[in-house]
This record gives C-alpha cells, structure tokens and sequence, in this order.
DNA sequence: CGCCAATCCGTGAACGTTCACGGGAGCGTT
DNA sequence: AACGCTCCCGTGAACGTTCACGGATTGGCG
C-alpha cells in the first residue's frame, strides 16, 4: 500500500521542476530535448502515471458519458452501444456503459451512481420523469425511444409508423389478409408498435388483428407463435414486436412443418444485422440502431459542452422496411 | 458557458461553510436537521454537483477499469463485455468500454487515451506485450484470450483443448471420418483452435484435415463453406473457428440442399446463446463468456487495490462440448 | 455557579496537476 | 556596452473537494 508517486517525485529524481516534468510529459514546447528525455526516463524509472483526477480538476476537458442499458444481451442494445461508443470515440468523448439488468432496482441504483461518475448520461430508462430528475439532481440527461415532458430533458424520439405501414402494404399487396401480431408481454398497456399496426390494418379495412403476446427471447417468439396459431390457424402471415421474438416465430413455424415465407410471412421490427443469420433472412421494420446511440451521445455531449443541442427535428429516427426473405 | 457551480456558492447561499455543506450532501453526522434540509435547498436551487475530480483526487476510493475490445457487435466479445460489467457492478466498480473495431490503428489509438482515464485495463489486445508495455507505461493490464511473458501483466488462459477433443470425438462416435475445418482468415499464423483441432483428429488416426478459411462473419462462413465443400464434396463434417462462422456455414449447407446434421453436422466454437435461435440450434465447443469477462474484471480490480490478485490456476477457463442438434 | 460533555459548525491544510507569469542565460545587433 | 530577443526553466496560484482539528454554544448535573 505504498504511497503514490507523484509529479514531485519525478521532479526531484530528474533534479528539474514540476513544471518541467508536466511539459515534458504533455509534449509542450519550451524545454530542451535532453533534460526531456532525462524527464521522460525519471517517470518510467518511477512507474509515474499522472491522476487523472488532478488532471482532470484543471483541465475543464475531458467528458465522460454514462450509457445506461437494460439488456446488453439483447442484440438491438448492442448495435446502439456499438453507434454511442463509435460517435463518442470520434468526439473523443469516454463512455461508461451501465446494464440495468432490465430491473428498476439496479435501474435506481445506476442512478444513484451515475451522477458522481459521469458529465451526462443517455438511455433507456424506465422510470417516471420526476424520479429521475430527483436522482438526476441536474445531470444533463438525454432519453431514448420515449418522449419527455420537463424541458431538462431532451429525448431521441423513435417513429415506427411509416416503416410499419410500408410492412402491411407489403403484405397486402402479396396476396396477405389474415395477418396477426406477436406483441411483447413485459409491460401491462399494449406498445407503441401495437398501435401502429393496428392502425396500419385499419387502413387496409382489415380489422380485429390477432394479437398474442411473447417474452423478450427466442423462446418466448417461439412460444408465442404456437399458441397463436393453435387458435387461429389460419393466419398466413405475422408481424413481432421485435427481430428477436420474430426469430423465435422463425423457428417454431419450421417445426410445424410451416415453410416461410410461402406457408407463413414474418416480418420483425429493428432490422437486426443478425436478421441475417437465420434462414430465411428475416423481413424487418428497420431502425438505423447505429444512428440511435450516435444521436444519444452527440447529445448529452453537447450539453455538457455547452454547444448548441441538436434541433428536435434531428433527434428523430425513422423505421422504413427492410425486405429480406421471410416477407 | 458560465462558471461552474462550486460547494463555495452553495454554501454561501445556505449562510453554512463548505464543510457543513460537504457533511449535509455526504449524510455525515455532526449537523443538525434543519440546516442540512437548507443546505440540500439551496444545493438543488443551485444545481449544483461535485466535481468527481475534486472528489476523487482527495478520496482515494472509485476505481474505473478500461475494457479493450475488438468489436462489440461480435456477440461472443458482446457476453465477455455483460459478464465484466455485471462483475464490476457487484463491486461497485465502473467500466469504460472501448471498441477498437477490429483495427491495429484504433487499438493504438485507445492505449494513447486509456491511460489517462482508468486505473486498469483489461481485454483483447493483438500488439506484442514490448508495445502494449510503452503505451500503457505502467498501468495494471489483464490480457484475455492470451499469454504473457512479461511478469508485469496478468492473463486470462482459454483452454479449448478438452472442448475440441469432445468434439471430435462426438463425432467420430457419430460415424464421421472425413471432417474438414473451416479456420478463420484473420491472422497470419493458423489459430490455437486449428492445433487443437489437428491434434484431436490425430488421436483418432485421422490425417490431413482439410481447412478453409473464413472471414469472420456469418457470410464468410458461408462462402468458405461453400468454397470448402467445392473441393471436398464428400465432407460430413465441418468444425468452425467460432459459432458466427457456423451459423453462416448452416445457412449455406442448407442453401446446398443438405440437411444438418444429417447430411453435413456442424459444430462451432464459443457456446453463444445466438446458438440456440438459429434452426437446427448450434452444437459447440462452449466457453463461460460471462465467466472470462467477470475474472478479467475481478483480476484488474484486485491489481489496482492492492489486494492479492487470483492465483493462475484460476484464471483459466476451460471449454465444454455443448451438444446441441447441429451434430 | 462551575464544570463537563455533547452537539454543531468553521478554518487551515492537503490531494496532484496545469496555468500564468517572471526571470536568468546566451547570443546577436546597434 | 547596452539592449533586445530567444530559449529554457522555476514559482505562486488555482482547480473543488474532503480530512483533521479546534472552537462555540447549549444543556445537564453536582
């Protein structure tokens, strides 16, 4: 548990100034190339590192943004980290990533240590706006995929519901009338997503749609699509809350001896790269996920920058059909 | 851009000194009810929040671990990644994940940056231990997936050998005889999981093993199957380097008219649980990812603490044949 | 009334670095 | 010889917080 080594410690060892080691250490001019290298020496001899803390105390630069996940596993979180994490390395911007494990306990504890970690934080988060302004306690927040209502926020909004219509035209316009839909079961109020395909079948006069509800998980697709079909088994094609469940229906309509997209079209929503791993390659209402976790993080940085935040109007990603092979 | 709120002005508006201000945000004792709740008033009438440099260059506690990784969009390096940060959060550590897109370039780029940011680094890095050693100049470092000489880093070992030798043999109890391999194309040098692989197939009097190369992605698999399969039709079957090659691989023995795995078994290597979604779910040679991602995490911390780091014998992490239906 | 303890609060110092400024040495010019 | 310029280096201050200590006020008790 030996002290640490400092600034000091190097300067005393090459027999110059604090200051000096710092030029020599930050490539800064004014110093002459001898005692540098001397400097340079001293400090491996030593195994100094800097404090980033020091450092960071009087430097104002150096941001640091905390990307808050529920599921890291799930491959649509991961095409986002992957965008956040390439827009911040760009910015030369650093990126803590918190999985909330999709609980709101380790959602709330995230919280609770994130503002003493982190310049800004972007994500999904489930909880009401008020609490998360109390634990937020002013750290500039950006939410993804959900609308804010206090003007401290600022949120990259998500439209599905062209790129849902373009999937029912599709369909239709393949010869498709019963058509049903795989939602999620996690929250208790339909989705978003819902709605919008309800509203897309309305449009073609094709009413009452079927809708069964999935586990986040290939399983719970797979699950779900028997008991849809084992009561409508007359459906000639499903649209899923996302790719992941959508794969799942995949797998279970081969197993009924189902051939896609012929027997059954399935079309998913996120237009996963992995889409195109399975066979057929999955049909998908496509988000530009990249996009999503670039947007979040140019953002939060900007408002701890200080620099003007991006306009509403380009916090906007849209879906738009991505037809591959199951529809 | 206007000056940062400091606990001088919170303090000057609560009527208080910064220390009280300090004990009321810090839930010390030694004050009284009524001046913490005005302290705490003004603190959120201010927006005020303490600098983490200022707070971390005086407490010595909070330690941030860089983790290095070569593409995070790869789902194997995406579980290693769930399993350091689940690990890291039990402790209370925070994790800043850096992706070096699969380039020498960016990997230098990162070290550059890293050491200034984190107290320990851990994960995959291609650059030899004397050029990983300049660039990091001292900071604790835990290399995955590889050895080391110098003393001053610590590894993670994968030991894939058991895993592969199940595998062949699975195989050959299955009837299989003629087994290619298809290796990946990255490197130079034929990988570990070839020799592994040679080796097991040499126990069983099985000799020349025929080895393409893939790129690694789900097509490269694909189009190295295909290529593979073109000169040695008679084939029944292929080991991968790794499930994404043997997902692309199942897709196209498919697309050939083989069934798998009765015209053509497919074992990968690494165990995801993207295995599972695709039909028929992948058989592999399995690896704890969580597991990896955890030890690499656990290692650096205890390297940074000064706590006695894990003995050798436990940072290694062995591989399993996971029989699925693929063979 | 005097004393002690408990409770609450404030003041200097320290953490380790960079910034702003100043100063000395050496050399050339007038 | 005086001056100015360039090059190199060092000293005080500042960044914003917590720690260690000490002081003031109050209440209780003999």
């Amino acid at each position: 548990m030996s002290k640490r080594v400092t600034i000091n410690d190097v300067a005393r060892v090459a027999g110059v100034s604090r200051q000096t080691v710092s030029r020599a250490l930050n490539d800064k001019g004014e110093i002459d190339g001898s005692t540098k290298q001397r400097v340079l020496d001293a400090a491996r001899e030593l195994g100094y590192r800097p404090s980033r803390f020091a450092r960071g105390l009087v430097r104002q630069d150096s941001t640091t943004i905390g990307l808050v996940i529920p599921d890291l596993l799930n491959p649509f979180f991961t095409e986002v980290a992957a965008g956040a994490l390439e827009a911040a390395r760009a910015r030369g911007w650093h990126v803590i990533v918190y999985d909330t494990a999709d609980s709101i306990a380790e959602e709330r504890g995230t919280l609770e240590v994130v503002t003493s970690q982190v310049d800004a934080v972007a994500g999904y988060f489930s909880l009401d706006e008020a609490e998360l302004d109390r634990h937020l306690s002013g750290l500039p927040a950006v939410l993804i995929g959900r609308d804010h209502r206090m003007p401290r926020f600022s949120s990259i909004r998500i439209d599905g519901e062209k790129g849902v219509h373009e999937a029912i035209d599709h369909l239709v316009t393949a010869g498709h009338r019963r058509i049903g839909m795989l939602d999620h079961a996690g929250r208790a109020e339909p989705s978003l997503r819902r709605d919008w395909f309800t509203d897309a079948m309305n449009e073609h006069g094709l009413h009452a749609p079927v809708v069964g509800n999935a586990v986040q998980s290939a399983d719970g697709g797979a699950e779900a699509l028997h008991e849809l079909l084992g009561q409508h088994p007359d459906l000639t094609a499903v649209f899923t809350y996302n790719d992941i469940i959508a794969m799942g229906a995949l797998k279970a309509a081969r197993k009924l001896g189902k051939a896609v997209p012929r027997d059954l079209a399935v079309i998913g929503f996120d237009g996963l790269q992995l889409g195109t791993v399975v066979d057929p390659a999955l049909t998908s209402v496509a988000l530009d996920t990249r996009r999503i976790g670039a947007l979040a993080i140019e953002q939060a940085g900007r408002l701890v920058a200080g620099e003007t935040p991006l306009p509403e109007e380009e916090l906007l990603v849209s879906a738009v059909l991505l037809v591959r092979e199951s529809a």
